[in-house]
DNA sequence: AATGAATGAGCATTCATTCAT
DNA sequence: CATGAATGAATGCTCATTCAT
């Protein structure tokens, strides 16, 4: 519990109605979310940040206590619901084909929905100090870890092939989704459900012909 | 006689034996190369790239006209021999899966030889103005292009199943690699040649076992 | 409320009781105005301009958008009543010799109360783009049209000789004015009147005598 | 005589065959005096001067040991023949009328064959320190004196109005001609004697009809 | 809850100057 | 004579941050 200061950027929980507070903060995370998404963190200014919001660059401090705090949150925010949502897709007891489906489902639909803040995590979480990404690590590996989870079942149940190395699987299924994720933010014709699709069967099925040639 | 500007930084080829400009502009490059990837071109300060390269930041004007021309001198390079490897790889006469041993090795390699110049390339080109990017989209198209007629091949030869996506494909492939690339130059430990066999195995085979259960 | 930017240094005429930031920027216009007399724009620095204002450097952009912009409003400032009280004279119905003597006056006596933005006006406005001069240029040629219809009219009346060029006489008023009134900024022992009553004299009546010799 | 030390640039009269140096230093002032009438002492650089003679940065300082140098030599340059040409011109037995235009034709046509020179010694003066400013003050007083000798014998000889104040007469004779001058600089097409007659004409007989009106 | 005003450190860039070759 | 290479100090400008109101 942060409990050193009294400033209202640090107090997140109050419990009274400071339901006002909550919502122009999510306001504040989102709108920082799209400036240090279009910018980068660097190349962002926290004027970019207050103008998105409508507000001055002076009152910003109300929501954040630094910039860099603000590109934390922002992070951790885009990340949040994550885990949770892998480790219900997991506990489910569903064929390996539809756990995969529902994971990239899953992160996909999270690109379109709170693209900004993604974005962000991926490319911009490295300019935060490492005490500061503590958290994010730990969510980060946690849903490596489940997802090398459901790997290793899928090669249990010999649905997946034996020598798959689930390290290296989880890693490049995590990279084409984030592919495709920043396409998706970028291209707003691009079709999600499409690209779900596909990404799935690449990943299931990779390129090769197997049907035995004529 | 380029007596119109007498700034070096402009006069890039002058064929005679400016050797000893060449040489110290190409540590420039990959001075600057080295510090963006590290630190993001809005997170690099012209300081740094010239204490990566042993000189005074005013020296560093000698070389580059501004922090935006090395950015984008830094992407040129990091892509450069790219396309033309890629086009050597497609000319030659070799059956499918070959090629795309060829195109991963070459695209992870790259990343193992000029790695910096290659993270810049992917991860920082878009802070470069539209104009400054105009040859280094080419060039990335130029290379989706031949990957998709490699792709296009596999496909008309029946060695790819006919309803692939070749542009789908094609940037999905990008995307592992990169993704994988990353890490390489991340993690030095990291094997380059079990990358390239693990990542080559997932885009043909996919991860589903076709053997028929038992 | 311009909520599109947020920069003072951009709003000018807000209307409202903003009148402690119109009393500074009008201190900041004085200051620079003082600092482009005696050094030059580009002898200049804002950290001198700063100084002089007993701000920070940096404060200064909360008035200027930029050390060009200052020099415009400088310019702009040193010549604003200008036309207007040389409209006044012109309008008035006097004889020749009486409308002469007030244009000088008004001209003089405006270095003396604006001495550095009049001096700044008259030898740094070139160094400023051409598009930042349109106003001053308008002013410039308007104030100089005023005085060659005053000359017109002292023409038609018979008290100026019929074979003046009223352009080039205008000019060499005006220069003669200028010349005194560099001089009057640079010496305050200068007698401000005498210097008045000389100009107009050797304007009205040359150095020759005419006076039948004895 | 400057024995200090042995760099080229303070040698000026060898005596010997140096008359390639002698040349090329010549238009190496005349390139200066170009650049700082354009740009201002402050707003030009070396590099500036150093492509208007076409050699590079470095090389300048074989002619000239510092820029404040170089303002200072195209001072002099400006004003040279200048007084000596006064001299002569008050020397000469001629009516006072005559020496008047003698003077107002050198003053002009200094300005359109130095031009740049001349403007440089009027504008740009000022930013020399003190030290280096001896010289030309000394020429400029002598100058003014001679033209106070001048009014003086006129007034003496019933010429001119015996109520003229000498020195003040004299500071506007050159301010008039300065002006004009400044604009034969600027403008090519002005004709030169045209506004040479025009401004005696002034000069001696300003604006005012004395012919009994009828 | 928000803002206007100010700060001060940092940064890209310029430029006069030097000097070995 | 001339240049290429380098320097380092200065300068305009930006921006995160603070704080009284």
């Amino acid at each position: 519990m942060t409990n050193e200061t009294h400033n209202k950027a640090e107090q997140d929980q109050d419990g009274a109605d400071n339901s006002k507070y909550v919502k122009k903060k999510l306001l504040a995370i989102e709108a920082a979310a799209k400036v240090f998404a279009d910018k980068g963190f660097h190349g962002a200014t926290t004027q970019d940040i207050a103008a998105e919001m409508g507000i001055q660059q002076g009152s910003l401090y109300y929501y954040f206590k630094s910039k860099e705090q603000a590109l934390q949150e922002v992070c951790e925010y885009g990340f949040e619901h994550y885990v949770t949502r892998m480790k219900k897709i997991c506990d489910k007891d569903q064929p390996f084909e539809a756990k995969m489906l529902a994971i990239v489902t899953s992160h996909l639909t999270n690109y379109r929905s709170k693209h900004s803040a993604m974005k962000v995590h991926n490319d911009q979480r490295l300019y935060l100090p490492t005490e500061r990404r503590a958290k994010i690590k730990k969510l980060g590996s946690e849903y490596r870890d489940l997802l090398e989870q459901v790997l290793a079942e899928g090669i249990e149940k010999n649905v997946l092939r034996a020598n798959l190395d689930t390290h290296f699987i989880a890693y490049s299924i995590i990279g084409i989704c984030n592919s495709w994720g920043s396409n998706l933010v970028r291209d707003d014709d691009l079709d999600l459900f499409d690209t779900i699709e596909q990404c799935s069967d690449l990943i299931l099925h990779g390129t090769i012909n197997t049907t035995p040639k004529m």
